[in-house]
DNA sequence: TTGTAGGCGTTATCAA
DNA sequence: TTGATAACGCCTACAA
């Protein structure tokens, strides 16, 4: 029923060939351009995507996978890498999988098999059969924030050890010795090298960790309202906070704000990611500023050169450094 | 270099033939599918889902067009049909236009000529040009939350005027004669109509409308702050405030909250919205709450509808009403 | 129930 | 520069 290139080349007098050429960006006379051009308005034609792909094998679209569309700092990073893809003449379509181990996998396979020449993938961090047939496709792919345990994949993430090292030094530094952690699930990867950090600098200071002060939570804003509300009540009370992630941060100082405990007089916090609502709380927190700008960046010029069949230093795999930013809700003491 | 179809038929014996009947659910010898089974699985073939949409001109993947990421609103009801399609078998991707009007008309004919058997597309509510070619196409499209004037297209919405004009009813029958209101930008479909209700109730009351009380922001958690302050300055103050949306209802509590203004003692405000942040606001917060689940599958149901080519009722508009959930934040005066 | 063969709309090769 | 033609991998009559 649509016009095909068939029509196009009846209309004009001209072959399929040159049509096709000229759909191409290979020149034809510029009397049959426009001749081309004119029957193509004429006839109201479009290509048929589905004849090129078959033909070409590409579709000069790449898909984005994240684990959920409230997960805000994964759309930002949608948001800066579709930019950059648009800029070298890709689309882009995204897929979410609420957090769903099993809708991970389907719709991993459903981009690789169906419509993306590659692939920017924010895995659970969990193991998955699906990945490893899914990397057999030879469609480059490259993970963010997260890696996956012995699958050897181009990845770019943050450095979250260091990063929640240096928020606890910092709060260190101010003499706080005590310092609670609300971090994400046990077994999930950035949550655990989060708490690696806090760890690692309460032994480097020679100060020992008391379990009593780290919270697993799940990363959502119940859950950092809650085990906040359970911190403020042990009976030795801490002075410092650290919460892992944007959420439950917004739901630490909501729990804080109802306890009428002032920050940063009663105590300290330091939040993760630096993100828009978190700059409209008073007084302005300090937060772990997380690249979210670079490591989009990054991921593409990354895939990019994956898809230039440039396999150099494959894996690459990129820890992108964190910033601390100070605010006012730290405190001397 | 992938296995075709061809690859699978000489692995078993069989032709082509019988093995794409069995790809496609027609019974073969259980003995043969079997075998064909086995090799599919051997060879790790996968079906070139291009070759397949250019026979079948089908890809059993559905659109999903949306202003923005950030968009609450959108991405809960996109969580939502994705939900509801996937169902029904069909799978579904999201493309956003960043409220960028251009974006909106390239992303949308992308997905038009791409990829979707169909679309669901909350679109910006202004004019656009590729959105009759599109129409041509002949994919069914189903519009969410506004409709666009002077387009023929099967639409769900919810009842914009009826909701804030019941939300300021609401407040006039508590004794509040001077309400403020904080609207989205002039141009957009939602933000007018609610408008409307707004200066309708007056009427219907004989309350004059001040033009003062009146503010018009742009749907971001920024302007629901600055335009709250705005508010707050008033030589003859406001004691009442409908925010029409969930990100400036946020601004605009942050704001009264940093002005020590008490709600609902010095003010009562009714947001737009019923999300998660909203409701962890202290104190509760009465809203004008969305059927977002219903906008959904109302939405859905209506693409499918058309998707099995039933075009009875075209086009079909649906307003949904909102409901006002009374919570604290309105005081009788 | 199975096999054969034509065609879906493009692109790419090669000859003119 | 243009035109003819053979793929690309699958589906679907139709015939066996």
């Amino acid at each position: 029923m649509p016009p095909t290139i068939n029509d196009v080349a009846k209309h004009t007098g001209l072959s399929v060939g040159t049509i096709s050429k000229h759909l191409n960006g290979i020149p034809v006379k510029p009397r049959n351009r426009l001749r081309i051009e004119k029957a193509i308005d004429e006839l109201n034609y479009k290509v048929n995507e589905f004849a090129r792909g078959l033909k070409t094998n590409t579709t000069k679209t790449i898909g984005i996978l994240i684990p959920n569309l409230d997960n805000v700092f994964a759309t930002t990073i949608v948001s800066i890498v579709e930019d950059r893809l648009l800029q070298y003449g890709y689309s882009t379509i995204i897929c979410d999988y609420k957090d769903d181990g099993k809708l991970e996998n389907e719709k991993l396979n459903f981009l690789v098999d169906k419509m993306a020449d590659g692939i920017i993938f924010m895995p659970t961090g969990n193991c998955h059969d699906g990945i490893r047939s899914m990397l057999e496709s030879r469609k480059p792919i490259v993970l963010i924030d997260r890696m996956i345990e012995g699958i050897e994949c181009d990845v770019v993430m943050i450095d979250n050890l260091n990063a929640s090292y240096h928020a606890i030094e910092h709060m260190i530094a101010n003499g706080h010795k005590r310092i609670g952690v609300i971090t994400g699930q046990k077994n999930s990867f950035t949550s655990r090298e989060r708490l690696k950090g806090y760890c690692r600098v309460h032994e480097d200071y020679g100060i020992p960790v008391d379990e009593q002060l780290i919270q697993f939570g799940d990363y959502k804003f119940e859950s950092g309202h809650q085990l906040c509300q359970k911190l403020m009540k042990l009976e030795s009370p801490i002075t410092g906070l650290l919460v892992a992630n944007y959420k439950m941060t917004m739901g630490a100082v909501m729990a804080l704000n109802e306890l009428n405990v002032n920050i940063p007089r009663d105590i300290s916090i330091i939040g993760f990611g630096d993100l828009d609502m978190i700059r409209l709380i008073k007084p302005a927190l300090t937060v772990v500023s997380q690249p979210m700008k670079e490591i989009g960046e990054i991921a593409v010029s990354l895939l990019l050169k994956r898809l230039r069949d440039d396999f150099s230093n494959y894996p690459t795999i990129v820890r992108q450094k964190t910033k601390l930013v100070e605010r006012d809700s730290v405190m001397k003491r």
